[in-house]
DNA sequence: GGCTTACGTTAGCCGTAACTTACGTAAGTC
DNA sequence: GACTTACGTAAGTTACGGCTAACGTAAGCC
């Protein structure tokens, strides 16, 4: 279950703020640490735990580090979350039905 | 952005099987302890925070507790990485389309 | 009233993880 | 080769959060 290290790995803000970051294409370690108020290692050891996780890839660029989402790993996210609501939703709606009719 | 105290909330791998027990329909507090390896207490803590980030609500019954799933939470949750799956996959679209074209 | 049940809350301990500083390194430039 | 850029990594500190033990409390039962 790779979603399970992922939701580890989204649990922290400042994480959550780079991999968000992230979604409209690939960006290099020293942008992203310019626009936090966090050190350039201290992004650099962020990304190594999203990579971890499976929520990003890395790809050398001359010295630079491109880092970008992971769709697969993002999908597999989603479809949790999507089946996750559509039970609870199910759980939901028969219990208040439950309750209707007995009171 | 109520989805961001629930990603906080769901960082934590106990407060996650918590809830997850919590989507086929609604529980008391000492049932959740007898399944899990830790005290009740914790698992009183854990739900004040999954109640505060507005992932769950609590229903009194005598002197039990009954903790049950938030739908609407979990729904922007479920909107929020639909959206974000969306969004990278379209941007990793591009950046292939872009690599195939330029080399 | 006294007892039990099923909780929440507080205090304090302890492990973990997020952070910075300092250093090492591969790739590019001259 | 010397220098710069853009990183990763290692070491050390600090702060936060998850846990238990102990206590307080409201509801039900006799």
């Amino acid at each position: 279950m790779p979603y399970r290290d992922a939701m580890d790995a989204l649990g922290d803000r400042t994480r959550r703020t780079i991999f968000e970051g992230l979604r409209s294409g690939p960006r290099a370690v020293g942008e992203i640490a310019e626009e936090l108020p966090v050190s350039r290692p201290a992004v650099s050891q962020h990304l190594r735990v999203l990579k971890e996780a499976g929520l990003v890839t890395e790809r050398r660029e001359g010295t630079r580090r491109l880092y970008r989402v992971d769709p697969d790993t993002l999908g597999e996210l989603r479809d949790y979350f999507d089946d996750f609501w559509s039970e609870a939703l199910a759980a939901f709606k028969a219990a208040a039905e439950d309750e209707r009719r007995n009171g």
